[in-house]
DNA sequence: GACTCACCTTT
DNA sequence: AAGGTGAGT
């Protein structure tokens, strides 16, 4: 039986490509909720599915490896067939560090041994981790227009979105209401393993691909997800699946959202069962090219107020539509064009799961994090204040900037 | 336009 | 009580 690929086993059956972990970091751009369909198969190396094929991915310093499976559905290009189980080495520092254990175990040079004569891998790669977002520079506007974002950053870095199938975005997040990730990721995981095209079999871990809209849209489905532990969502995955594909015309529609305006297709989102500011917004920023788009519920509305001071919606109860906006827009003025990204930095930072990260700091990072507070000492509030006052007359232009966009 | 509550399931 | 939506007031 196939078994997950582990770089460690030799670098043959990889390929490469130069990144940095300042460019990127799986452990976070991969966990935190973005995509549910990735899991830690091996000390920092991540599996999953994405663009038809099962990956296996991992990272030394300045280089992103990735090992793709074959499948008895895809045509087969001739790509690395020999994994060795031979050297199943199997975290040789025992210890339950990941990036750490990663950058003390491998030191291999950076180099591409399988050929990807078509490059059609590497496209997928660079088109779905979008890496020609230099993350490196946005992090340098951020952390100037943003004391707080910049204390955060030293620790965070390389959150990136990722640029995921709008449809597999779509109804993923069309679960995550009145939920949390952990649960999120086993109802896609059963989703697609009772919907989906098997793929390969590594582990005794099957991987199917996401269910095709029309999978989803047959009339026994509610049924099928609320055995499988959906709830209320079951009904909203179905009819939603159904409408794309009826009143719309199915994943044309979908994916020419990607062109249109952001208020047009939070909009259009917006029609469908399930489908909410919330959900509409995650799936604009995450699969629909709209970076801009900083999607807001409870836990960024608790940021805004504790880190920003941020009085929108002070009076309020509950998350209205005008607090999701005003929210938004302060965010987004405060960040400017990439402020969805952002966003995914500090929501990462605030992760119960990723909190370890802070405690112990490395000396390096403890006298950049003393400079900073001087510097927010210095200038904090006052800048803060000001980017609020200014606040609503930017919006306004930033919209109808966007309208025309 | 803005607010409340029921809806599922798990912690 | 929760990382939300939709129907009703």
């Amino acid at each position: 039986m196939s078994q997950h690929a582990l770089l460690s086993a030799g670098t043959k059956a990889w390929r490469s490509l130069a990144c940095s972990r300042s460019e990127l970091r799986l452990d976070l751009t991969l966990g935190c909720g973005q995509s549910f369909r990735w899991r830690e198969t091996g000390d920092g190396h991540w599996t999953g599915v994405m663009g038809g094929r099962v990956w296996t991915l991992t990272q030394t310093d300045d280089t992103l490896w990735y090992h793709t499976y074959n499948s008895p559905n895809t045509t087969a290009e001739g790509d690395g067939r020999k994994r060795k189980a031979g050297a199943l080495l199997q975290g040789s520092k025992g210890s339950g560090k990941r990036s750490k254990g990663v950058k003390e175990q491998e030191d291999e040079e950076p180099v591409a041994v399988t050929p990807d004569p078509d490059r059609k891998e590497e496209d997928l790669l660079n088109d779905y981790f979008q890496l020609k977002v230099k993350l490196g520079d946005l992090y340098s506007e951020w952390g100037e227009a943003d004391p707080h974002f910049k204390s955060i950053a030293n620790i965070f870095t390389g959150v990136r979105m990722l640029r995921q199938d709008p449809a597999e975005c779509l109804f993923s997040f069309i679960c995550t209401s009145n939920n949390h990730i952990s649960r999120i990721q086993g109802m896609v995981e059963r989703l697609c393993q009772s919907l989906g095209t098997p793929l390969c079999q590594l582990d005794q871990t099957s991987y199917h691909d996401f269910p095709s809209l029309h999978a989803l849209a047959d009339n026994s489905v509610e049924a099928c997800l609320r055995d499988l532990g959906f709830g209320y969502r079951a009904r909203f995955l179905q009819q939603s699946a159904r409408q794309i594909l009826d009143s719309h015309s199915g994943h044309q529609w979908l994916q020419g959202l990607r062109s249109a305006p952001y208020l047009q297709a939070r909009d259009a989102l917006r029609t469908l069962p399930g489908v909410g500011p919330k959900v509409a917004d995650c799936v604009c920023l995450m699969s629909l090219d709209k970076a801009c788009v900083v999607p807001v519920d409870t836990h960024v509305w608790q940021i805004a107020k504790r880190d920003y001071s941020c009085a929108a919606g002070n009076g309020q109860k509950s998350l209205t539509d005008k607090v999701h906006r005003e929210i938004g827009d302060f965010f987004r003025h405060l960040w400017g064009p990439y402020a969805g990204w952002a966003h995914s930095v500090l929501f990462c930072a605030d992760l119960k799961k990723f909190q370890k990260l802070k405690e112990t700091p490395s000396l390096k990072q403890e006298e950049e994090e003393k400079k900073v507070k001087i510097k927010v000492e210095g200038e904090g509030m006052g800048r803060n204040k000001k980017i609020r006052k200014t606040c609503d007359r930017k919006v306004k232009k930033y919209v109808k900037e966007e309208e025309v966009e």
